[in-house]
DNA sequence: GGATTGACCGGAA
DNA sequence: GTTCCGGCCAATC
């Protein structure tokens, strides 16, 4: 939340948000690219992925993974510990994204 | 104005 | 289970 996507260009708007719904993500929650792409209705899973190269950083990013579950090898290092920490649902190592998969309009997320 | 790049996805072999 | 292919979109050169 907090971003006013409606004072800024149609381009901008969707960066922020689909940054916005990467911070209303839960903790040991994840979401696919795809999925984001699919809740806005908006661009597709290569905008999602262009707009969290460069803003991800601002956000959580170690809860956004790929339909598969995995990212790429620099983050996957970092994403582990999250997941780890958050009790994200994990497979060998990636996330199990059959378990894991969270959606906007989902109420309440695990319960541990 | 066009071409390239990148944290992508689903289906087919 | 893995590997390959076409399509997809935003940001950058």
């Amino acid at each position: 939340m907090a971003i006013d996507a409606s004072a800024l260009g149609p381009r901008e708007e969707f960066t922020a948000m689909v940054l916005d719904v990467v911070d209303a993500i839960p903790p040991g929650r994840v979401m696919t690219y795809g999925d984001i792409a699919e809740y806005l209705q908006r661009g597709g899973p290569r905008g999602v992925g262009g707009v969290m190269a460069r803003e991800g950083a601002a956000v959580t990013w170690w809860r956004v993974v790929r339909a598969n579950g995995t990212l790429p090898p620099h983050l996957m290092v970092d994403a582990q510990q999250h997941w780890i920490t958050e009790n994200t649902p994990t497979r060998r190592g990636i996330v199990a994204v059959t378990q894991a998969r969270w959606w906007p309009t989902d109420p309440a997320p695990t319960t541990p």
